[in-house]
DNA sequence: GGAGCCAACTTGTTCAGACAAGTGATTGCC
DNA sequence: GGCAATCACTTGTCTGAACAAGTTGGCTCC
């Protein structure tokens, strides 16, 4: 029970939703009737439903009730930025190997990445993932300077490079950026899936940042096609999802 | 401008820190500063910072002040949801056409997705979409029973099916979901898109609702690898990404 | 000079009340 | 029967206030 009253709400719906108590297309009690329900305010009665809307699970309109639009369990921040804690929270086991770990200047899109200044040293790590046991997916990512050392103390089989500087220095990632496209594999890729080259790969570039917005790595990610999907979803409110026109 | 006063706060700091006031990294003013110079409630410019938040450009930690983490325009709904919109947003010329127009039962994907009984009649669409010219993305969309008279209607190169219906039915997009993978091109997406079958393709699978939750389309967007890029961008307290085990 | 403490500042949470604006259903008129 | 006005209900916006909790920098003391 978190002593935050609208978290506990919001849990308390979002549990109900989700075990079907409020199927999709229902409607939500009213925000009076909740309040009254919990003895809290209008306004914390909001914020609990503002969290379920901003998962997508709950829409609303002005002078209607608020309605169910989804009934799915919601991944965390930690599941999306660490493949080994998704892997895990879906019950798959995953296995990855650093097959180098090399320092070397920052090219210049990983200075700009990393918010560093042209040519520092950067450590670069190339790691294959395993899925149940299937190659799934190739990772070459750049780290800090600042965090070079701690990735570095690592063993050379650990599953989650994000958990261990957490646990070890204390470094969270609090934001991310995601850029996901698709790509024809290259013979490096090709080779360490067991696929031919050019066979069609989905591509995850992401940079995650500590809580004051200091960059901590910029990783490009490059599955399976098949392997995995990516799911957004998005209102007239909160549109989270971005399109780019690539450089072809 | 707008008579909603965060609207207007949130637009204001917007503007500010595209324009270069605040450059990534920087300090907003505090809560109270912002209330003072806007002669609004500290509630109200929460509201304001929150909007922003939520658009991924600034973060905040308890205690410390607002700090700027991206400079970036922002897109809207309807520049996600129709490809036309998107396009032309971004100044590039858009040219399509239906390949194919036909009715025929749902299937039982497209009956799910679309909230409809198993085996209603739905409208299949085929559509091929140019991007200054250039054969990008082939569409193929099943629209439901109740919007199908509606997109029939339509010229056989009208730009958007999205803003024809909202022009000519009143029926506007509010909600939508987006899958996303990469596979490779079949037979007839390599024929359509000028390429050899097998080339890797970037496919967003969506479907639409209504402000009352209705799904309106469920579509599958293919498009050339290179053409395009997604971004999304989350933190810890909002994360609308996720990340799905694929059938393989 | 360095370590630790403290005080000012800042964001997070909650409350109670008020009015604006959109929705849905009922009612009454033609 | 059909149509329009009305009304109760519901969500959206805004205010002002209070306390909790985390951050930061300066100060004192050793």
């Amino acid at each position: 029970m978190g002593r935050v009253r609208y978290l506990e709400i919001a849990e308390a719906l979002r549990a109900a939703i989700l075990s079907g108590d409020y199927p999709v297309g229902a409607q939500l009690p009213s925000e009076s009737d909740l309040a009254a329900r919990w003895s809290a305010s209008r306004g914390t009665v909001r914020q609990a439903v503002a969290t379920l809307a901003s998962e997508g699970l709950i829409g609303s309109r002005q002078g209607a009730r608020r309605i169910v639009l989804r009934q799915e369990r919601r991944h965390s921040f930690g599941e999306l930025n660490s493949f080994a804690q998704w892997a895990e929270g879906v019950g798959h086991e995953v296995r990855s190997r650093f097959l180098s770990r090399t320092r070397r200047p920052a090219t210049a899109e990983e200075a700009e990445r990393l918010a560093l200044a042209p040519g520092t040293e950067i450590l670069a790590v190339l790691r294959l993932r395993l899925l149940d046991g299937e190659p799934t997916m190739v990772e070459r990512t750049a780290y800090a300077d600042w965090v070079a050392a701690a990735v570095e103390a690592m063993e050379p089989d650990c599953r989650s490079v994000m958990d261990g500087l957490a646990a070890g220095s204390a470094i969270v990632a609090h934001y991310g950026e995601h850029l996901i496209d698709a790509l024809a594999a290259g013979s490096e890729d090709a080779r360490l899936l067991g696929i031919r080259r050019g066979s069609p790969l989905l591509r995850q570039r992401h940079v995650s940042a500590t809580n004051t917005g200091r960059p901590i790595e910029w990783s490009d990610d490059r599955y399976l096609a098949g392997s995995v999907t990516f799911s957004v979803s998005n209102s007239a409110v909160a549109t989270p999802l971005e399109r780019h026109a690539g450089d072809r």
